[in-house]
DNA sequence: GCCAACGTTGGC
DNA sequence: GCCAACGTTGGC
């Protein structure tokens, strides 16, 4: 079976790579964006390969390698009145929102900034650079995942 | 179904 | 803190 490639962003203020890397794993919770939703509903695989961002921070990079450890199921927080992502319209028989859960795998052995990213040989569609993009989940091809890896040094 | 108003994301 | 580039909402 053919792996994918995904990218996650996340606020370091919000929840940081470092901690994914104490934590081991994760629930990724609270994305609140259909198109972001569907990729993790219908595409992201166990096993598929996840680059993990950081996003309004400085600088703004990607810290290294997560994985998906859990392919999708709904996302708790939905149903939680008290949490911040709580949806009143969700129906548990039927739930809005889903979730996958990404482990830690390697961190890179320096951050590639997004301003390293963008003066990047080969990486020019990648769909993290393009104008106006804000999914906080996002496809990789392997081309660019193969570059970006390249790039940090962590060739495997 | 259109689209103006509003809210959010995220780089700078 | 600013603001461009979106996505969502809701009146009509």
């Amino acid at each position: 079976m053919r792996k994918n490639f995904w990218l996650v962003k996340s606020e370091p203020d919000d929840y940081s790579f470092e901690q994914l890397r104490k934590d081991g794993s994760i629930g990724w919770t609270g994305v609140r964006n259909y198109q972001a939703r569907n990729y993790m509903r219908d595409q992201m695989k166990l096993g598929d390969g996840v680059l993990f961002y950081h996003s309004n921070a400085e600088p703004p990079a990607i810290m290294g390698i997560a994985e998906v450890s859990k392919e999708s199921h709904p996302d708790p927080t939905q149903f939680d009145s008290k949490s911040d992502y709580y949806d009143a319209k969700s129906k548990k028989d039927s739930p809005t929102w889903m979730m996958v859960d990404i482990k830690f795998v390697e961190a890179f052995k320096r951050p590639l900034t997004l301003p390293e990213l963008k003066k990047a040989k080969g990486l020019e569609k990648m769909l993290l650079l393009r104008k106006g993009q804000r999914l906080s989940v996002m496809p990789v091809s392997s081309e660019e995942w193969k570059r970006v890896l390249a790039l940090a040094g962590n060739e495997a």
